[in-house]
This record gives structure tokens, C-alpha cells and sequence, in this order.
DNA sequence: TCTGGGGTCCTAGGACCC
DNA sequence: TCTGGGGTCCTAGGACCC
């Protein structure tokens, strides 16, 4: 705890969906959903027009099409979202040495030791330039949270959502937590809720009154400690600028459950092989490997193994997913399968017995990089390209729907934005995928509206534009048009795709 | 149209060791 | 011929977070 309130929490609002709306005129001010678009995807960020129909994180993606079936559905561009979080990153940087981001939208920042401010007005002050510091450069909003300690920075720029900020003073953390909801604290999720609501506790002054004592009783020993310390307010967790990754992790959901055993080896294959790509490209090998498995109803089951000596072989890694899937029992179909490595070396080392092992066992690891680029920039990720190949698709495609085929919109003009659901049309192993980015040659920049049956819909606008801009429809094999880079959200800035030109939006 | 993907931390039992 | 007590490693599962 510290006399002065220099823990910042910065929080960008519905950043994905902002992000989209920022680069896409004709989407700003109207209901937007990312995330997976397939049968089984879930909602990764939903604008705050969208929840005021209910839609929310984690939703299943078909509960939120019914929740809101005006609303635009894009899949996630990550590569655009890390470009736009790198320069946000950059300037939490100029605050001070000690920035701990936590995803690509949020990270706490130790004024204290930035030397910037030392008391509340000071703190203020370096919030609100930081909030417009932030519109400016990338054309976002994000909260702000001003506290003595973690906890209540993080509390606080959730209680200023959105476009915030928001100061509590050191001195005031008890009571301010007293009667809200023992969910407010980090940590507390839905089962633990649960678990403290059936023994009569529901609020934070609950949790203290009970005492400590019997929060260990109740949640553990850990658990139980930390719990009350935080109830009481007292947090003094440090701000890390950086922590060392303890695994690294592929899964795969598929749209429809694998039953075949030999292409439940085939993606266990795949996967591994994603995995060594990531491991390596960060720089560490591993020791212990896990295979996780998620069947038909549900349950999930993970067997591990470890090795002598860490290893970035993809070969080792393959063979030991493939030893640990002969532990499993697939009968009745496979929903998900995963691939990690865990007990990781801070640095890639020569494996000598992983390495004698491989060569004991097969012809040495060709093969190995096959997957190396398969993370990079695209973006496409999340669960597209999964199913690709056998299996079906889920009902006919709706086409894109081009009501709005002209002109501004109007009001209560609905953004349709749908391909099949869980499709992007195809064609020359292009993706036409919802949301994307894409240049015609006559007609300039764009981005997929929707795709189906053959067609891509596109509208062309830019994010410097005011207005909505027109929409066509094309052929998903017509030459003229081609997948592209982002633009930049604000002029001169940073688009996602490395090398790229920026290109200066029309009319700024 | 029920439930993503990438992580972290904790618990608990058994093996093993001193 | 009924019991030891830690500490550490490994495995499996679960809660939680964004």
C-alpha cells in the first residue's frame, strides 16, 4: 500500500470491437461482434451498442446472433489489435520503467517509480494526458484507474468505463469495498462466488466479518489468506515489468467432433508441430509436454510427460504428444485437441539427449520448420482453417445480405455482416473472411462485408472517412480484387502489417 | 447453433529421498 | 507382526483472467 494513488490501470474500452469501428466508418456508432464466426466460436469482444442487447464476453456466438441479430459479426484481426496495442504500450512507456501488461488492452503502470507524480493531483494529471495521449495517437478510448495498490487501480478504471477516470485515495479502500460484491475482487470467479454465497457470505464486509480463519477453512489455505488481505484492502503486490512464460500452448476446436483416430493423430501431429513453431520462435525449449483433450460432452483431460532435459525438437515434441494420446480414449468423438509445453528454459539449449533420442528413433527431425510460419501477422486465427478440408459445413451459406447497398446510412440501416456461419468464401486459397481487409484495383480500399455462394461483398471506405462508404459485390474469384494490409486509424500511423506504406486516409 | 484460445496459479496424491 | 516426518518432483484437475 502506498500513501499516494500511482498505480495506474489502464483499460482500453471494447477494444476489438473499437479497433474495427475506428477503421471502419460505417460500423461506428452501431451494434459489433468479434470473435470466432464458426458454429462452435464465442464472443471475444462486443461495442457497448452491442451489449445493450446483451451480448457479452464468452457468449457462445449463436446466442449472441439471436441476442442481436442486426449487430456486424467480424472476426478478429490480432495482427491490427498488436500493432495498435504496441504503440498504447509505448506510451505507458514514457510514464515509467515499470509497465506490467497483463493482454493487449490492459496494463498497469508504477507512477511512483516513473518519478512523474507523487501525490493525487500529480496522478490525475498524468492520467488525463495519457487518456489524450491515446485518442490522439490511436484514435481509441481507454479507461483509467488511480489507486495505492493493483486491486484498486483495477477497480477503479473498471468503475470508469468508458472513456474514464477514475481516483480512489489511499485511506478510502475499506469502505469502498465493503458493500459491493466479494466478484468485484480479483480471483473471485463463479465458482468461489458460489462456494461463499452458500456459507452466507455475498459482499466484501461479509468477507471480513467472517474472518480469516474461516475463509481458510472455507476456500484453502492459499486461497483463504489472500482473500482476506484483500478484503481488508491490502494489497501490495509489485508492479513486474517482466515475467518469464512458464508454457506455451496450441488448441484446436473442431466445428464438427473428430472421431476417426487417425486424423485425431493427424491434428495431435499438426499441433505439435504449431507448438514447437511458437516455442521456438520465443526463444525456449521445454521439458514437460501435455496433451489436452476435450470430448463430445465436454470434459476435458490432459496427460503430461516429462523429459529428461528440455527440448525444442519437434520431432521429441510429436512423438511424446503421440505417446500420450494412446492414453486417451476418444471413443465418442473429440470437440478440442491440444498441444503444450511447459517447464520451460529461459534460453534455447542443445537437448543432447532428446537430440540422440530422435536420432535413435527416426531419420533426424525434417519436417521440423513445416509449421514455423504459421502464427505470424494473418490473423485469421481463431479457430478458422480448423475444420477446413472434411468437414461439412453447417448449413447453406446466406449470402451476404447487401440491402445497404448504396449510400450513407440511414438510420436503423442494419449492418449485415454475415457469411455461413463458421465459412469465409474461398477461392485460390484466398479467405474472404467477415471484416478483413481487402483492395480493389479500380475502387480502392475496403473491407469484407460478407461472403457466400460465390460472391464477396465488400464496402469501400477508409478510416478517415466520415460518412459510410458504398458497397459492391463481386465474384470471390475476381482478379481485381485482392486481400490487403490494414490502414492506419489515425494518419501516419502504425497499420499492423510490417513494411506496409502507410496510406494517408482520403480527406484527412 | 452451448460453451474459444492462451495463459497463470493452486491443490492433492503418490513416488522417492534423506 | 500397524503407522515417522519432511521436502521435492511429477501428474491431473480445476478456478480464474483477458
Amino acid at each position: 500500500m502506498r500513501a499516494a494513488p500511482t498505480i495506474l490501470h489502464l483499460d482500453m474500452d471494447a477494444f476489438f470491437a473499437a479497433a474495427e469501428q475506428a477503421s471502419k466508418p460505417s460500423l461506428r456508432g452501431k451494434p459489433v461482434v468479434v470473435g470466432g464466426l464458426g458454429p462452435r466460436g464465442v464472443v471475444a469482444t462486443a461495442s457497448y451498442e452491442a451489449r445493450r442487447f446483451g451480448v457479452h464476453s464468452a457468449m457462445p456466438m449463436g446466442q449472441a446472433r439471436r441476442l442481436a441479430p442486426n449487430a456486424a459479426y467480424l472476426v478478429p484481426r490480432f495482427a491490427f489489435y498488436r500493432a495498435i496495442s504496441g504503440q498504447v504500450m509505448e506510451l505507458l512507456g514514457r510514464l515509467s520503467p515499470l509497465v506490467e501488461p497483463l493482454s493487449l488492452d490492459e496494463a498497469f503502470v508504477d507512477l511512483e517509480a516513473g518519478g512523474l507524480a507523487e501525490d493525487s493531483a500529480g496522478a490525475r494529471a498524468v492520467g488525463e494526458r495519457l487518456r489524450a495521449e491515446i485518442l490522439a495517437t490511436t484514435g481509441l478510448t481507454g479507461s483509467v484507474g488511480l489507486a495505492g495498490s493493483k486491486m484498486l487501480a483495477k477497480i477503479a478504471s473498471e468503475e470508469a468505463k468508458p472513456d474514464g477516470l477514475v481516483l480512489y485515495e489511499p485511506g478510502t479502500e475499506r469502505a469502498l469495498l465493503a458493500p459491493r460484491s466479494v466478484r468485484i475482487i480479483p480471483g473471485v470467479g463463479p465458482a468461489t462466488g458460489d462456494h461463499l454465497r452458500r456459507a452466507g457470505i455475498t459482499t466484501v464486509a461479509d468477507l471480513v466479518e467472517a474472518g480469516e480463519d474461516e475463509l481458510v477453512r472455507i476456500l484453502g489455505r492459499s486461497h483463504g489468506a489472500s482473500l482476506f488481505r484483500m478484503a481488508l484492502g491490502h494489497d501490495d503486490r509489485p508492479v513486474v515489468a517482466e515475467r518469464d512464460a512458464k508454457s506455451v500452448s496450441v488448441e484446436d476446436t473442431f466445428d464438427i467432433d473428430l472421431h476417426d483416430r487417425l486424423r485425431i493423430r493427424l491434428e495431435v501431429e499438426r499441433l505439435a508441430e504449431r507448438c514447437v513453431a511458437r516455442l521456438r520462435g520465443s526463444g525456449h525449449s521445454g521439458r514437460t509436454i501435455v496433451l489436452k483433450v476435450r470430448r463430445y460432452d465436454f470434459s476435458t483431460l490432459t496427460r503430461s510427460e516429462t523429459l529428461r532435459g528440455p527440448t525444442d525438437d519437434p520431432l521429441v515434441v510429436r512423438e511424446a504428444a503421440e505417446r500420450l494420446l494412446e492414453l486417451v480414449d476418444t471413443t465418442g468423438g473429440v470437440r478440442l485437441l491440444g498441444v503444450g509445453v511447459s517447464g520451460l528454459a529461459d534460453y534455447t539449449q542443445e537437448d543432447l539427449f532428446a537430440q540422440a533420442e530422435a536420432e535413435a528413433g527416426a531419420g533426424v527431425g525434417a519436417g521440423a520448420e513445416a509449421g514455423a510460419e504459421a502464427e505470424a501477422g494473418v490473423g485469421v486465427g481463431a479457430g478458422a482453417g480448423v475444420g477446413a478440408g472434411t468437414d461439412a459445413r453447417a448449413g447453406a451459406g446466406r449470402g451476404t445480405v447487401g440491402g445497404a447497398a448504396a449510400g450513407p446510412a440511414g438510420a436503423g440501416e442494419a449492418v449485415e455482416v454475415v457469411a455461413a456461419p463458421g465459412t469465409a468464401a474461398e477461392a485460390g486459397g484466398r479467405r474472404w473472411a467477415p471484416g478483413h481487409d481487402v483492395r480493389h484495383v479500380v475502387l480502392g480500399a475496403g473491407w469484407v462485408q460478407g461472403s457466400g455462394l460465390g460472391r464477396v461483398t465488400v464496402r469501400f471506405e477508409e478510416p478517415g472517412s466520415t460518412v459510410p462508404g458504398r458497397v459492391r459485390t463481386f465474384a470471390v474469384d475476381d482478379p481485381e480484387l485482392e486481400p490487403s494490409d490494414p490502414l492506419p486509424l489515425v494518419p501516419g500511423g502504425v497499420t499492423g502489417a510490417e513494411g506496409a506504406a502507410p496510406v494517408t486516409p482520403s480527406g484527412g
